[in-house]
RNA sequence: GGCGGGGUAGCUCAGUUGGUUAGAGCAGCGGAAUCAUAAUCCGCGUGUCGGGGGUUCGAAUCCCUCCCCCGCUACCA
């Protein structure tokens, strides 16, 4: 049996302080239209989403609220892991941090950076607000009568220092400047790259691994009175997902180094910077490409919850539609920069690309097969240019989106590069006026509805990743078999049969119209 | 302040070795067609390419300068 080429990728875990809104739902639907397109394209995928759930930002939300951390992050793990679900999110796994599995792991990187004398016992200074229970910054401060500081919260703060683990982050700034010398497409897009090099550029402090205060963590491997900084923790979950520590296992063999890290743009340094450092200090082969994606506005505002602006994916589900939304998502949004939502945007996408574009296409064809060919995929007869045209315009369209895919998670552009198919095929349609062939040359007519309707078929298959229901609704319709639609059956050969016996059509796109109301 | 990115049609943007009348999608206007989800197709833009100066036979594209916007500038995640 060939070994398949392998890709392995990951959401970043989702920090479960709250519950999932729109840029959660953004992460998990780049990432699983990815998967979706890799696996159809003949890859073996891993794909792997979790949640983040220790940290101190959990136990303190925890504690206001009442409640046990653990009893706090399971009830709010429980509504990502859910997420998945409605979104149809073909993650192969979901990690917790609070898992065993994963306890196991970061203690073993742990070690792995003692061991290597990459971590050693210090003490962190800064200034303190014990109200806040946070340190800042001095720049972050103000400077109040009798020469006191302030939080931004207005709290005092005072000098302390507290025993601390540090990782030698400091030595790493040249090795990493060389890794993404290297590999130029290590951060992706470029203008991340150039943040973090600028970053790195500017010197690199040894960084504090534990916490000493907190409880709510995973312990420091022989020091009870410590636990591991949540990132520490957190990042590891990437190889925890493989099977680390064991390295000789299977699955740890086949899929690490992973191929990508998406994220959002928050947390650029945490994967670009430490991770990597974490990684090579502890000898483990890094990640092909971090890609950071942007944030979403609303309406034109940034969501917040003060702005009580946030949307609920499953609410937007139930308005518009997953494939819909899907759609949207990837197509309206350059993935890498930041984007913006809104009602009359997804209304207008839906209704102009979805349903009067792709879907009136295949409707108007499935009617007329339906109609005047007995309900049978017809027979075509020789091929015009134009006939020909056509059909290599939708064979061109999968490497097209493949490249721009593999370049830069263009998702934007590979669908445009879809779409501009479905535009050929609409001029061709009214080109070639089927309807009137009828009554002029039937035999022509069957075989452009044929050269149609194998078009939309490539289409269909082409357009899996992204909208995965519809596409299925419209290979259905097109009586494909189940086994015949992943993207080697776009290849030249694979055609639709003529004579297949064709269900009755049905609209797969709605028109979305707003209630007068 | 420092570093980086950007300011192109109503909207979102494409347009990097400088060169025919600066492009696409959407929105808008007009027309054709009538198979189809009132969907489709065709046609229509005198845009100071942020302002000014310069290099050049020729600049959105190079240089200088000014204005504006955004990101990063470490231990909350």
């Amino acid at each position: 049996m060939p070994d398949k080429k392998t890709f392995y990728l990951t959401t970043a875990i989702f920090y479960v302080n709250g519950a999932p809104h729109l840029g959660h739902a953004y992460e998990a639907i780049a990432c699983d239209a990815l998967a979706r397109f890799k696996r159809l394209d003949g890859y073996d995928v891993m794909f792997l989403s979790g949640t983040d759930e220790y940290g101190e930002k959990n136990a303190r939300t925890a504690a206001k609220e009442g409640i046990e951390p653990q009893a706090f992050v399971d009830r709010n793990a429980a509504l990502f892991e859910e997420m998945t679900d409605y979104l149809d999110i073909s993650n192969d796994d979901f990690l917790r941090t609070s898992q065993p599995r994963h306890h196991a792991a970061a203690q073993a990187i742990w070690q792995k950076l003692a061991d290597a004398g990459e971590i050693y016992r210090g003490s962190y200074e800064g200034w303190y607000s014990v109200r806040d229970e946070a340190y800042f910054t001095e720049d972050e401060l103000t400077k109040g009568e009798g020469g006191a500081f302030f939080a931004p919260s207005g709290a005092e703060v005072e000098w302390v220092e507290e025993d601390s683990y540090f990782f030698r982050l400091s030595q790493w700034a040249d090795k990493l400047l060389a890794l993404y010398e290297a590999n130029p497409d290590f951060i992706q897009p470029q203008s991340r790259r150039n943040e973090v090099i600028s970053f790195v550029k500017s010197g690199l402090r040894d960084l504090s691994v534990s916490r000493r205060r907190l409880k709510w963590g995973i312990p420091v491997p022989g020091d009870d009175e410590h636990v591991m900084y949540v990132w520490l923790d957190a990042l590891t979950n990437y190889i925890t997902g493989v099977g680390y520590p064991d390295t000789d296992s299977e699955k740890f063999k086949r899929f690490w180094p992973a191929d990508f890290h998406v994220i959002g743009k928050d947390i650029v340094r945490f994967h670009t910077v430490y991770w990597p450092a974490f990684l090579m200090a502890a000898g483990i082969e890094l990640p092909k490409h971090v890609f950071c994606h942007g944030f979403l506005n609303i309406e034109g505002e940034k969501m917040s919850k003060s702005l009580g602006n946030v949307l609920a994916p499953r609410d937007m589900i139930g308005r518009y539609g997953l494939d819909q939304m899907r759609y949207f998502l990837l197509r309206e949004v350059p993935f890498g920069q930041d984007g913006s939502f809104s009602h009359e945007s997804i209304v207008n996408r839906i209704n102009s690309d979805l349903a009067n574009d792709l879907g009136n296409l295949a409707q108007r064809i499935l009617s007329m097969i339906s109609k005047n060919c007995d309900g049978q995929v017809p027979s075509p007869g020789p091929l015009t240019d134009a006939d020909t045209a056509l059909l290599d315009a939708a064979l061109a369209a999968l490497p097209a989106a493949r490249d721009l895919l593999d370049a830069d998670l263009a998702f934007h552009n590979a669908l445009a590069a879809i779409w501009s198919v479905v535009g050929d095929a609409n001029r061709y349609v009214d080109a070639q006026a089927p309807w009137t062939l009828r009554k002029t040359d039937p035999d022509r007519m069957a075989t452009v509805l044929y050269v149609v309707a194998e078009t939309v078929r490539r289409l269909a298959i082409l357009v899996q990743p992204f909208v995965p229901k519809s596409a299925a609704a419209l290979l259905d319709l097109l009586a494909v078999d189940g086994a015949a639609r992943n993207f080697a059956a776009i290849a030249d050969g694979a055609r639709l049969q003529p004579g297949t016996a064709l269900p009755k059509p049905q609209g797969v796109f709605p028109r979305y119209v707003d209630d007068p109301a």
